[in-house]
DNA sequence: TGTACATCAGTGAACGCGCGTTCACTGATGTAC
DNA sequence: TGTACATCAGTGAACGCGCGTTCACTGATGTAC
């Protein structure tokens, strides 16, 4: 089933070689130009000089490459996550903060990813490797969460679940409506978008009452 | 031009009369089912009985049509949102809840316009309506935000601009996040996407200092 | 009130296009002995 | 080490389909006089 995940790695030829990794690099690069997560297999295949039935020994049709796509880039958010968390490890303000800005950060870099990861056509109940991706990504944050809630100085304190989904909420919110592709909507923000969601998670935060607020 | 929307808006007959609103309707029916604001404008031809050609009268292209429909559900939106604010007139932070759970709510009734309004690939500068619309809608939320930081007792006043968006985007990400056609990712979470919102406006509030909390 | 005319929403047949899918095939790679 | 065979990624030609677009047309509605 899998084989080629643990195979050639490194290899770049596709014409007899990794087809599966040229497919995922060539609908990146489709939709990273158009914008929306819509590619054709049989483009993608005139593209790579490959024929048109050859994708589907690889993939089973569009949504499983997409799945692929999707998979991937929260194994790269949760990598960003990860690195953003352990920069800040024992102030958790400054670590929510990170994360959050990760978040976004990756979301504007990695467009194509980013609109794969949530595209609403996909039903993730269906890719079970995509749904262990998704939560793997987010159990980094709620993890970072946890730290923070423990030192919560509040009257009742807050589930750090519920911490790391308004986190994850605000920082997807402000991603979808302001990064759009020509910068039409950030460039009607009194302030970046950046700006915008660390004053968000900011002025959140302050009712957690932590330690150390920057 | 738009002789159309003036004329008979209470009629039904299409074969000869109001195309463009059958049109409109047979859309929103069809990415309801789909969940997915796509659409072929010959198949909704098909469904009306009417040639091939004939809605290229009405509506330009696929984007025309998918833009007038973001249009209404703006308007849609901006009216909800009004009446939440109107509901709780001298209580800023009830205000701002009310049209925080207006949002979410009308996203999940109309699921299919709300995706037509956030899609990503339609470009909101070649609409001006549809800017309009939208800034519209947005202004209830930021007027009511006016008030609430009006009556802030925090040692710095925020921005209300900056209020409204935050609400904007959390009540945006939230509903794009968990409120799925058939569940999937509501049922994972440990409270209702409602309650979810609900929490978070609460706490982001708590840090304005506002009276009358609840 | 009646006639002549302009407008314009919708017709229906035709077109080229790109898509996904099929199917018998080929030829390189890997394995059994 | 060498031979025979199985596997399977990719071929290439063919297919049916639905899409958007065109174009000369028709016929109902509204308006000028």
């Amino acid at each position: 089933m899998k084989q080629q995940d643990s195979r050639g790695k490194g290899s770049t030829a596709y014409h007899h070689g990794n087809l599966r990794e040229a497919l995922v690099q060539a609908a990146l690069t489709m939709i990273a130009e158009r914008g929306v997560p819509r590619f054709a297999i049989a483009e993608l295949a005139r593209i790579l000089g490959v024929s048109a039935a050859a994708p589907s020994r690889q993939f089973r049709d569009h949504d499983a490459l997409l799945a692929e796509m999707a998979r991937r880039g929260f194994e790269g958010l949760e990598a960003e996550l990860a690195l953003a968390a352990k920069a800040a490890t024992g102030n958790p303000v400054a670590a929510l903060e990170g994360c959050a800005q990760a978040h976004l950060a990756y979301a504007g870099r990695e467009t194509a990813v980013y609109a794969a990861m949530f595209d609403q056509q996909l039903a993730p109940s269906v890719y079970p490797e995509l749904l262990a991706a998704r939560d793997a990504a987010f159990m980094v944050l709620r993890r970072v969460a946890e730290a923070a809630c423990n030192l919560s100085q509040a009257p009742r304190r807050p589930p750090p679940h519920m911490v790391a989904l308004h986190v994850w909420s605000l920082a997807h919110g402000v991603a979808t409506l302001f990064l759009d592709k020509d910068g039409e909507n950030a460039g009607r923000l009194p302030m970046s978008p950046k700006e915008l969601l660390e004053a968000g998670v900011l002025v959140y935060l302050q009712s957690l009452d932590l330690p150390m607020s920057l």
